[in-house]
RNA sequence: CGGGGCGUAGCGCAGCCUGGUUAGCGCGUCGGUUUUGGGAACCGAAGGCCGGCGGUUCGAAUCCGCCCGCCCCGACCA
């Protein structure tokens, strides 16, 4: 790498002192105080150059993986026309989140939120044989999104910098290699950058099979939540978790030893009794006995979902089996039409016309207790078969912590992270939509069966920070660090200090090292502070203390460690300790 | 989209409820003196269409209406 050596007393750095009000993520607070980032509207920001070093530093490693693992870079227009987008269906489907614009004649346009379709374009023009395949392209692009609600900084804005990577293959088995190639080009850049993270299962969609995972940065301030197994390995979005609960069995058996000892259906009276809690203090019972019924709108049709009273529902496990494009739980008059009753006293027992969907959970459970869609009533010794029947017994529920692995059963962790990275088979569905086919080699037309791969660049940044800061500020993991060194000059006037710092510099500079030489004419503690905030890994510190006695101070950002040697010693020192914290 | 909050100097805020004459404070900035190893002290100075438009009033940062911008929460608990 080439070195570099920046003066601060020229550098646009202008770090704060306060955190303006408009943030509160930690990344967001921090990037704003070192300088790194402006906000120019709600979710759109500039990046100043210290920003804009961390973000090249990023892109520089996934660049040089990304070119390993064989792929190409090349750049898409940002500006997209309507027609390509109508022609995959998307100009309808992807709604309001697309940034959809005119030009002067009238014609619309949108600001690529992502590429499939342009690409798809762009190879359906230019390759015809099985011999141009497999080819796998890649860019690094602003992308727009019209968010909802645009927060947390650059963790979710509506412009961010993104790479996004198209691979096009002849069949599935060689999709699935360059699959595997992408998979391990990811854990690579992830590890490169220092971070900590995760890859789990993603929903596959439509598709199927194993071929979609995301990357995970993890941080307690994530978004996602994410359960895994440690000792299988097995790691899942909570959303897509299938775990098993450790007490399946009803809580009548495990009281009373058996299985089958069927007590009465009894109505009791429950006046306005109406929440798991309340029915289970007025009925001095667990949440366990209970089987609660959520009545759930699939495409505007009411269906019935039953769970035990300690369990949430995972409405996507739900959308998935139902096969639904849009769920949501039913309005109050749409569950009083359903079960006759008010809301709260939804239940199982005698409900015709609507379809009933119970969590696996439940079928081992006897003599629960489930409302009566009757105002003020619930059921106790509700038992399947003579009282109710669903229609099937279903994953429906929400893992929760106490879970235990399906595949190992061993106990799952639960974690919370960031989404940095995301790689899914997309199979020919774009290329099916735009016509981007190939003659095979018994000249045969084939639709190119596509992958794709993305990465959140500035998100990734942000992840960084998230991951890794202190009270004082940053601490930038070196690989993505805007300067691996920087030396400060307490005493910027004194001309031995000075030209010891500058000498130093220049020497970290032809050993390939970028340095931030503070030459600011400005008190220690202000420089210092600045040194920590904006979270350079190692510090080198020059002053005339220190030079009586010989020597310069390294300190290191992580630890806080310090130790003192000569000038002589010091460039020495220095690649030393960077290449201890590389190691970690 | 629903709910809540905010908009006053580059940044952080007070003033607004209860209208009134030069709109304040801290930090930062500029000049000066003294300082100089963890965000210095003193002296002096610059810097505001109080988000915008309209209304009420003798008089509006302050009260009312509309608009714009920004932040937070929510859009899985029967």
């Amino acid at each position: 790498m080439a070195g570099e050596v920046i003066y601060y007393s020229k550098a646009l750095i202008p770090t704060l002192r306060e955190t303006p009000a408009e943030a509160e993520l930690i990344s967001h607070k921090l990037m704003l105080r070192a300088g790194m980032i402006r906000k120019l509207a709600a979710g759109i920001y500039n990046y100043l150059p210290l920003g804009y070093r961390v973000l090249n530093k990023l892109c520089r490693i996934i660049r040089e993986e990304m070119n390993r693992a064989g792929a190409q870079e090349l750049l898409l227009a940002a500006l997209n026309p309507a027609e390509l987008w109508r022609e995959s269906g998307r100009w309808e489907l992807y709604g309001p989140e697309l940034m959809r614009l005119e030009d002067r004649h009238n014609r619309q346009l949108c600001l690529g939120p992502t590429h499939e379709e342009v690409i798809t374009d762009l190879v359906r023009r230019e390759v015809r044989s099985y011999r141009q395949l497999p080819l796998n392209l890649y860019q690094i692009q602003t992308k727009f999104r019209d968010e909802i609600r645009p927060r947390f900084g650059l963790i979710r804005g509506r412009e961010f910098l993104m790479k996004d990577g198209y691979s096009f293959d002849r069949d599935d088995a060689s999709v699935e290699e360059t699959y595997k190639l992408m998979y391990q080009a990811y854990r690579r850049i992830f590890e490169r950058c220092g971070l900590r993270f995760s890859v789990v299962e993603a929903d596959t969609g439509a598709i199927g099979g194993s071929f979609s995972h995301e990357f995970m940065v993890l941080a307690n301030s994530g978004e996602e939540q994410i359960v895994s197994c440690p000792s299988c390995g097995y790691a899942a979005n909570l959303e897509r978790t299938e775990s098993l609960s450790p007490d399946s069995i009803s809580y009548q058996q495990v009281e009373e030893g058996v299985s089958d000892n069927l007590l009465n259906l009894e109505k009791v009276s429950t006046p306005n009794v109406k929440t798991v809690e309340e029915v289970c203090g007025f009925m001095d019972s667990q949440p366990q006995e209970l089987v609660k019924t959520l009545i759930i709108m699939a495409d505007g049709e009411p269906v019935l979902a039953l769970l035990r009273g300690d369990h949430e529902i995972n409405l996507n496990k739900l959308q998935k089996l139902l096969g639904a494009k849009d769920l949501e739980l039913a309005s109050p008059e749409t569950i009083e039409r359903v079960t006759q009753a008010p809301v709260g006293f939804a239940g199982p027992v005698s409900v015709t016309g609507y379809r009933l969907i119970a969590d696996l959970v439940t079928k081992g459970m006897r003599n629960f207790i489930a409302g009566a869609n009757e105002n003020d009533a619930h059921y106790r010794g509700v038992n399947w078969g003579r009282d109710a029947e669903p229609e099937q017994f279903a994953d429906l529920r929400l893992s929760k912590t106490g879970d235990l692995c399906c595949r190992c059963r061993s106990a799952l962790t639960f974690s919370r992270g960031i989404e940095v990275g995301h790689i899914f088979k997309l199979g020919t569905k774009y290329s099916e939509a735009l016509g981007a086919t190939y003659l095979d080699d018994q000249s045969k037309k084939r639709a190119l069966v596509m992958g794709c791969y993305g990465i959140g660049v500035s998100r990734t940044m942000a992840a960084a920070i998230e991951q890794s800061y202190d009270r004082y500020g940053i601490i930038w993991p070196v690989a993505l660090a805007p300067f691996q060194v920087i030396v400060l000059m307490v005493d910027p006037l004194d001309e031995q200090v000075r030209d010891i710092a500058v000498h130093m510099a220049n020497s970290l500079k032809a050993a390939g090292l970028e340095a931030l030489l503070d030459d600011r004419d400005e008190r220690p503690g202000i420089k210092f502070k600045d040194s920590d905030l904006i979270g350079v890994p190692l510090r080198v510190t020059v002053g005339v203390r220190d030079l009586k006695s010989g020597v310069v101070e390294i300190k290191a950002r992580k630890t806080g460690q310090s130790c003192k040697v000569s000038p002589e010693h010091a460039l020495e020192k220095v690649l030393e300790l960077l290449k201890g914290l590389q190691a970690e």
